[in-house]
Parts: structure tokens; sequence; C-alpha cells
DNA sequence: GCGACAG
DNA sequence: ATCTTGTCGC
């Protein structure tokens, strides 16, 4: 499996070559084992800045709770391009998740999985290079059209790219924009759409991303205020 | 050629 | 993604 960072090191259309060659490993199932643990993953970045926030958040399932959370900081090497963002974020995820004790049973990412145009998002890449079940939960489109939504919560709609079904546009709060919900890796929409519909709770993020982008902001902000000190000193 | 474009 | 206070609405 290719995971040193000289992997990392591309052009944007060597990624897109990588992208092609990977994608052939997703896998599409029911996730099987039972979950209990649940993870939530998001990075965070000031503007201008390459250096990049990446936290991941791993919840009980029964209580919605978190038993564990890991921060880290690193630097971006690729810049933001659409449809490549893995090669900028991934790094980065990998590195928390190496540091987390209880690996959860799956991960929810903030991006998309398979609704892609090449049906290999964030949440494909890191599901294949960390051999886990992931689930793409994104907050707006990058790929692919939906009929209007109903208004209640828990309504879902098809999000379709041509002919084929790549994902779901979710209500997960009453008049609310729909969050949109795809495959990433050893997982399959059903079971994507349960996992995301049983961790939303009053907000319009499921817990495990919302509170992964909770922790990163907190560690971004922290890192402001240092750096602020820092500058009066030399004053 | 033009518009769209996760974070 | 980030810069930002109050404010309209469920």
């Amino acid at each position: 499996m290719p995971r040193n960072l000289h992997d990392w090191n591309l052009t944007p259309t060597e990624a897109v070559a990588v992208q092609h060659r990977l994608r052939s490993k997703v896998r599409i199932k029911s996730l099987s084992r039972r979950v209990r643990f649940v993870g939530g993953a998001d990075v965070s970045f000031n503007r201008f800045s390459d250096k990049l926030y990446t936290a991941i958040v791993v919840l009980d399932l029964s209580t919605l709770e978190v038993i564990e959370s890991v921060r880290v900081r690193s630097v971006a090497r690729f810049p933001y391009v659409p449809g490549l963002l893995s090669f900028r974020e991934a790094p980065s995820v990998i590195a928390a998740w190496d540091h987390l004790q209880q690996k959860p049973d799956v991960l929810m990412l903030d991006g998309q999985g398979l609704a892609h145009p090449r049906r290999f998002g964030l949440a494909c890449h890191l599901g294949v290079l960390l051999d886990t079940p992931t689930i793409g939960c994104a907050k707006s489109l990058l790929t692919g059209i939906h009929e209007e939504l109903p208004t209640p919560a828990g309504s879902a709609v098809p999000l379709m790219d041509r002919d084929e079904q790549v994902g779901v546009a979710l209500r997960t709060k009453r008049n609310v924009a729909p969050i949109y919900v795809s495959v990433g890796h050893l997982a399959d929409l059903p079971s994507a759409v349960d996992l995301v519909r049983r961790t939303t709770g009053k907000y319009r993020q499921p817990e495990p991303t919302r509170q992964a982008h909770l922790l990163v902001n907190q560690l971004r902000r922290e890192d402001l205020i240092r750096n602020q000190k820092q500058r009066n000193k030399q004053k």
C-alpha cells in the first residue's frame, strides 16, 4: 500500500492517474461487522497559510459520546483543486489515524465518496489506504443533480450523475440545506445513510464530523492566539 | 468554448 | 475552507 510522503508529492495530472489506478480497489458492501465506534474527521486551515489542522474523533454509537480524539498539525503539500481534495487532506488524516488508540469501525469524512467525477472522492481514497469502512458526508455538491427534497428531516432523494446514482441528498434537519452522502469504501449506500441518520442529532452535520470540526477550529484558534503573543514579545 | 467546481 | 454581528424564522 502506498502510504509514505513521497506518494503524495505529485502533480495534478499524476494525481488524476492515481485516482484511476486506485478506484478499482473500492469495495461496496453492507457494513458487515456490527458498528460500535464511529469516527469523524475534519481539516481546517487559515487563509493564505499552508498549515493544516486535522482531527479525528471516535464516538460510541450507542451514546454518541466522544471516547477519544486526536488532533494533529501538518503542512499542506498540495493545493486545493476540485476533484483532488484527498491529495491535500488525506496525508494529515492518515497521520491522525495512526495516533488513534481505538480505531473506529467506520470513519465519516467531510467530503465526497463515490459522488465524484472519477468515482474516487476523499472518502474512497482514505477507505482504500486505511483499509477501513468510510462514508462521505459533504456539505455541498461536486458532481450530480437531484430532485427537490421534501421539507421534513430525514428525507432523502437520489443523487444522480448521468444515469447512475452516486449517493443521496439527505435532509438531516427540517427546512435546512441537505448534506450529500455517498459510499467511501467497505460500505453500501443504505447502510451509509442509516449510519448518518443514527448519528445525527439537532444539527445539520452528523455528530462525528461535527465534533471533529469543532476540534480543528479550536486547535487552529489556539495557534492563532499563540502566534500573536509571540509577535508582541518581539516588539 | 462556457460554466461548474468537495474543502 | 476562512473573513464576521446581528438577525429573521422555525
